[in-house]
RNA sequence: UCCUCCUUAGCUCAGUUGGUUAGAGCAUCUGACUGUUAAUCAGAGGGUCUCUGGUUCAAGUCCAGAAGGGGGAG
């Protein structure tokens, strides 16, 4: 049992990309990473054997609110933690219920103690607070935990940007208080990760990350971006918090993104990435692929028979046609959705696979400037 | 042969006592989606109202006939 290491292999002499190596007590991650999101325990669609085999996903990740709700702690308890319940033996993260505060706007209330949400399932009121979102982590199990933190809208007036980080803070010492003061139930470590706010005011981000910087976690988070905000701004914040987090500390940029969104961001020093929009966007017909974007239910596909994407090793992509997955999509059969999803997190975690090799080569950059243009067409 | 009912978008159908630019669902096409309340949401295109005449200021709507179809009788 011990915590989380992270051993930095190679940097890129053009930018700020680095190549690493996270050691977990449920195996290694090499880095840069996409981390496939699996909100109820379950990647939507996709197998834990095709995890494995086709996508080639290293870590996986649950979110505490929904599985607080469903099964419920009992349950996962009984089962012995997600691991467990749900097959996966790599690292899992779980994010805290913050995000929900964001995206649940409409049924919750925050106050200085937490946040009363309604469940989204049977309108029950429930209490988060920092102290109940570390005990809730830690009967999931999940390997790296993330603080509960509040992320507020874009756009946010300054005073409330302020105000939202301030309480960010204040909960973030609850969190690791009793985080500090508890253990993992299940004989290995969990790591506990604090988020950087701050909207975006470089200012208030900058005093976030001094913030974070001094509770010395094992790896430090960046949430709040990716909420509506344009691109370029996006890219100054994280570059600024970047500068301000710790070198030698893996970086998680929450929520992000696009698969150009992930190649700048890999350049100005994250290490981690996580996004919904592999599996969401391939369920409404998005395809990302080493040519560029696919709408496969344009009627262009309806006779091409080549497959979904060679440019990358998985089995799926290589297997089916993009005409017969057309059909799927057409039909509303379930494997559309399926083989969708399959290959976006295949193309997200060949995406990563490459850039690490392009830095160890010492490439990167202008390997990352040719590909940015590319993966935005639309084919 | 006779009686009766029907014919409106690709499909299934609304359409008021005749009254602006004839609608819906599905289908088609096109977007959106960034720590999942999402196999979701939004938009667009698409009509000689079966045809021919008539009545009327005005006909998808009323009248006559024709064509095609459903049902019934002989």
């Amino acid at each position: 049992m011990a915590s989380l290491s992270f051993n930095i292999n190679s940097t890129d002499q053009f930018s700020k990309a680095r190549a690493g190596k996270i050691t977990t007590d449920h195996g290694e991650i090499l880095t840069p990473i996409f981390m496939p999101v699996g909100t109820a325990g379950s990647v939507k669609g996709v197998t834990q054997q095709q995890l494995h085999e086709d996508v080639k996903a290293q870590i996986i990740l649950g979110n505490t609110y929904h599985l607080y709700l469903r099964p419920g702690l009992e349950t996962m308890e009984a089962a012995g933690g997600l691991h467990k319940f749900n097959g996966w033996n790599k690292p899992i993260l779980t994010d805290s219920g913050g995000y929900q505060v964001f995206s649940l706007a409409g049924t919750r209330k925050i106050t200085e103690e937490g946040v009363i949400f309604q469940s989204h399932i049977d309108g029950s009121k429930h209490l988060f607070t920092p102290e109940s979102v570390m005990d809730v982590q830690r009967v999931i199990g999940a390997d790296l935990i993330m603080a509960f933190d509040e992320c507020p809208p874009y756009p946010s007036e300054y005073a409330y940007a302020s105000k939202s980080m301030h309480l960010t803070h204040r909960w973030l010492e609850r969190c690791f208080e009793r985080f500090n003061s508890t253990e993992g139930k299940y004989g290995y470590s969990q790591n506990l990760l604090p988020i950087v706010q701050g909207s975006t005011f470089p200012e208030l981000r900058k005093q976030s990350c001094d913030f974070i910087s001094a509770q010395n976690a094992v790896a430090n988070a960046i949430g709040g971006l990716s909420v509506g905000e344009p691109e370029p701004m996006m890219y100054d914040l994280t570059a600024l918090c970047c500068e301000n987090l710790p070198y030698e500390k893996p970086r998680y940029l929450m929520g992000v993104g696009t698969p150009w969104n992930i190649l700048e961001c890999i350049s100005l020093g994250i290490d981690m990435f996580d996004c919904v929009m592999p599996t969401r966007n391939g369920r409404n017909a998005m395809l990302f692929t080493s040519n560029g974007i696919i709408n496969i239910d344009n009627k262009k596909w309806e006779k091409d028979f080549s497959p979904i994407d060679e440019g990358i090793e998985c089995h799926v992509s290589n297997f089916y046609s993009k005409s017969y997955l057309r059909h799927l999509f057409k039909s509303k059969e379930l494997l559309g959705l399926s083989i969708a999803s399959i290959h976006n997190l295949a193309f997200y975690l060949h995406l990563v696979t490459e850039a690490r090799k392009h830095i160890i080569e010492g490439d990167f950059n202008s390997w990352k400037n040719e590909m940015v243009i590319r993966l935005k067409q639309r084919l």
